[in-house]
DNA sequence: CTGAAAGCGCTTACAG
DNA sequence: CTGAAAGCGCTTACAG
């Protein structure tokens, strides 16, 4: 835990001084430096008018594109400004502007929110696409005591965001609605009685596609394993799953049921409840990836052949999940393209160009090697 | 892929009015908003000066913790902040002062960097204590625009952070240089000609515990998959591997070696070459987890039993890969003390409180079931 | 111990 | 089309 300190072969010139306890902050000069910036004091604004000739009104509007600015002005100023290696000073723009140019990802207290292939794919378009549209990206993550001290709110009151992307929450997560006042979006998931903006996957169809799969392949008694019944769009694959079972001529069971947590313990948990307390289950549509993993493990490691045995379909389409063995079958949730929505969207908002946001993307099944034909008796 | 628009049921009172084209932003108002935030403009120091019946400047030093500020004033202007809800402008902050009190995250142009286990784990340990320090974290990709655009320059001298974070980069990523001169810290590696700042896990005794383990097993063909050998924590593995074996009298031969590329595939492909090489292999040195997962699988698969036939270690211990069948034995790197102990010192380094940061910490080896004594031929 | 004033580096009406 | 000036909301010497 401590940090052992060491100085190791690499430390050429010993530079060790010991910490002097609190002193001025000092700039620290590096004595062989080649191609060094200027180490002259920060540009400003002023310093670009001056060289230009120009008010540093003028310059400013060249900065932001103004079409209030001659073409030539324009273009002799800008050269100033790449001569010279102006960079504005991005507080003083945005203490003076509307916008501060910054998005935040807020992300549910778990202990490996950072790590989780699912946040990381949608984070993933977040990203890219607030890059592409001039937005700095802030992580934060949604801890009690965080929302108890108000943090969510002074992301927008104390000016670090202009906007909230809100990743992996529910109904349950009752501060979300702190922030319906200002430009936030909900991304994957819908609640909060139409005040929340938001853009999620189409459950409803990824169920359907995958019960139709699965009903095809001759399966009647499908179990299933969900998660967190509090989210609407959870709620959306068990209401398809009941109906198109119903649809078929099939009376869905309560034993058919199990609840698996999103984890991978958890899918083998259910997995286990499921096909010990039915044994007729032929096959088991799973909320997610991670607890169809964890399903296919249990099955495999207590005698159920998959596909033979038992079919197995996720939600998600994780990546580096095609390598599993058998490799799954699932239900592929644009989570990437669902991340760029999200942003462009809010940022949209933010813009005041929307007023309320509610898209849907569409899914589409991938089928691999965790199902099969029924098995006959 | 295009947002298919969809105004579901949730809707409440149908407020789509189509969006008119680019006009002036508006702020947006909601109907029935209980318990709504007052909707007053935002509160200022000044209006808090006036309330408290003192200076700004006052104000701003009960805001800092200035100690010149006697106890009398400090609790009566307190309890105004408190009461008016005042919370302070962090752009006029951060303008007026030296600090941003944001750090930057620069990532590798990987696909999936936010979905990884390795990074994940650092993320976190560095958003916590970025947290408990009072810093915002960014999160940035160093793609190759990005650089060729000099916006990790920018991140600085635009004062969007005071200082970055650089995970899972290595000599070879040159621009990294461009950064010296200002706050930086490199996570897990070391390079620069001691010029740069970093913290890494201590390779060379996570190599050396490793090699213990299956040499006190009975291993004497020891084969290793390594990845990144531009990476100088790389080096360390290979050289303590190499040395190890010789120092147990054993000649390490070139035939032993693959290179894995950090990747489940990489894994099992280098499995494939060594295995299919070198019959003699008992054991298998990897330089990550996921490497050493795709050689497992990758073995099991070819009729390899793990361990009896051939024992596999890890390096990293990512989590959930304990419930892996068989389990594997690994080296724990303390990947969140890791990112903890980085973001602080990238800290004091800010606040001008050391020169030169070179921390190492220790690493242990985690015995689970991939490996057991050498197979008797 | 506290206040008045300058300044951080921009943008935005307002003139012209 | 461009400039002078006010203002964004703080902090920091400088006085007293």
């Amino acid at each position: 835990m401590t940090p052992k300190l060491t100085n190791d072969s690499l430390e050429p010139s010993g530079v060790t001084t010991g910490s002097p306890g609190p002193t001025e902050p000092i700039e620290v000069k590096f004595d062989a430096a080649p191609g060094e910036q200027k180490p002259t004091d920060r540009i400003s604004i002023r310093d670009v008018a001056k060289e230009a000739g120009v008010s540093v009104a003028t310059v400013s509007m060249v900065l932001n594109e103004n079409p209030r600015i001659s073409r030539a002005t324009h273009i002799r100023v800008q050269r100033v400004i790449d001569n010279m290696g102006y960079r504005p000073n991005r507080l003083a723009q945005s203490l003076s502007s509307r916008f501060t140019q910054v998005l935040a990802v807020m992300l549910p207290p778990l202990r490996h929110a950072f790590a989780d292939a699912y946040f990381g794919e949608i984070l993933s378009g977040i990203s890219d696409r607030a890059g592409k549209l001039g937005h700095k990206l802030l992580i934060e993550q949604a801890k009690p005591q965080y929302i108890k001290e108000g943090k969510h709110i002074e992301l927008y009151e104390r000016r670090f965001v202009d906007g909230v992307l809100c990743v992996g929450f529910n109904e349950k997560h009752t501060f979300l609605t702190d922030l319906r006042q200002y430009p936030m979006i909900l991304v994957d998931n819908r609640f909060g009685d139409g005040m929340l903006d938001y853009v999620h996957c189409d459950y409803r169809l990824g169920a359907k596609q995958a019960m139709n799969c699965l009903l095809q392949l001759g399966h009647r008694n499908i179990g299933m394993i969900y998660a967190a019944p509090e989210s609407p769009t959870a709620r959306d694959v068990l209401e398809v799953y009941s109906t198109e079972l119903r649809n078929a001529g099939i009376n869905p069971k309560e034993s058919w049921l199990a609840d698996g947590c999103f984890t991978d313990e958890g899918g083998a948990a259910a997995a286990h409840l499921l096909t010990t307390r039915d044994k007729d289950i032929t096959a088991l549509l799973c909320g997610n990836d991670k607890m169809a993993l964890g399903a296919i493990r249990y099955l495999v490691e207590h005698g159920h052949k998959v596909p033979q045995d038992i079919s197995v379909v996720g939600f998600d389409d994780i990546q580096h999940l095609a390598y599993a063995n058998p490799s799954l079958t699932t239900v592929h949730l644009p989570l990437y393209e669902l991340g760029v929505a999200a942003c462009e969207r809010l940022v949209s908002r933010i813009r005041g160009k929307v007023d309320r946001i509610s898209d849907v993307l569409p899914t589409h099944l991938v089928l691999r090697e965790s199902t099969s034909i029924v098995r006959t008796r």
